[in-house]
DNA sequence: ATTATTTTGAGATATATTTCACAAAATAGC
DNA sequence: GCTATTTTGTGAAATATATCTCAAAATAAT
């Protein structure tokens, strides 16, 4: 059984709106309920679930206690993932002192950088000098990297973290890293999306006026 | 004549690439060389391209600069794009200051925020309260905006930008906007990629498991 | 000038993803 | 208890996306 990445995005995106919903005090949703939330339809919600094995009730909908704690078994929610962030530049700072992460399970235990001016062994989430993230990662068995640093360093950055056993993470760098099989690693690039944007803005603006 | 998603996405990609290799002093390139840099396959690089028109030589591959020409055409690259960010949090405050959109033809013009402590009128990139945002798309047709507010905001603020002339940008908040046709905004959510990562990981672990 | 080699371009094919459509189950009303 | 209504679950159809294959063009070699 192999389930598509879209399949999962969504199934990340469905457990946010359950988990607010259940704040709230509801105890049940349709699907179509979930598919206005997500911005996709009923169907798709329902052939998502089907494929985890998310079962609801025949007119009476999903039980959200239910599914929710299906959804975290699935999405490994059992246990804290502890991750690191390499690159102390703007993302990175932003990212470590990110609070929405802590609830979801997500602990950012320690930020590394090349500049020793940024390094802060004090305080909260620590950082150190990037020399000292082999050992940390060996050390604390950490799994999850996100990188954060400029696109010349990415490589050298991450081949370190593979070798000293992180499994996947985030890129940041606007580069494609080269790894083995092994190792999931997702591009978060906000120039590429906010160009994309624009591109699809231009097609829009073309058509309306092809119309008007 | 429709392009997917994908195939703007991976122009961008391909341009990134194209303009190092062009910076390092390359001339041209074949569609093998970009999809290794990309990670995709050189027939994926040859349609991408096909489908916008962009042409190379038999044997010769491709002319860089005229490529690069032409992807800029088609990504609208031949002005610059003004644009806005709404809250000034982490995420909000790294943007404002990341560099690299200048080079990319992407200004960020001015910055918003509902806390006044926030609030910052002088120096490079103005950050205004947010009651000013209204006027301030309007008086400078920006078109472009991004959401960086908390999630119980992100709803009402993209409204007042779209009432106002923004017709599209990215949405950091971890919820699906409501909007009309006419308006395209694409979501970055870093909780639903680290997640979506950590699951597919988790896969690949049980898979190799299952192996030895 | 001819032949061999390389690479594009695009139709055909394959795969992935989404939507449709409707039977089957659960509930509510009478 | 029976009927009407609602909503799930899923196979089938439709759409979108990616890969394969190979002829045609361009270049290089002899």
């Amino acid at each position: 059984m192999k389930y598509g990445n879209r399949s999962i995005i969504r199934l990340s995106q469905y457990r946010n709106v359950l988990k607010r919903l259940y704040a709230l005090g509801f105890l049940k949703v349709f699907s179509s309920n979930l598919s206005d939330a997500v911005g996709v339809t009923p169907a798709q919600v329902r052939k998502d679930f089907s494929q985890f094995g998310i079962a609801g009730n025949k007119k009476g909908g999903y039980d959200i206690n239910d599914i929710l704690k299906k959804m975290d078994g699935i999405l490994g929610k059992d246990k804290v993932q502890k991750v690191i962030i390499a690159g102390m530049g703007n993302i990175g700072s932003a990212l470590i002192h990110y609070k929405g992460f802590e609830k979801e399970g997500i602990e950012i235990v320690a930020g590394f950088d090349a500049d020793p001016v940024k390094v802060k062994e004090t305080g909260n989430v620590k950082i150190y000098h990037i020399n000292k993230m082999y050992d940390f990662i060996r050390d604390n068995n950490i799994e999850v990297g996100i990188i954060a640093v400029p696109d010349n360093a990415a490589q050298a950055v991450f081949d370190i973290m593979v070798s000293a056993g992180i499994k996947g993470g985030l890129n940041f760098a606007p580069i494609t890293l080269k790894m083995d099989q092994g190792c999931i690693m997702r591009n978060i690039n906000v120039g590429v999306e906010l160009e994309t944007t624009i591109y699809f803005m231009n097609a829009l603006k073309k058509q309306d006026e092809l119309c008007s």
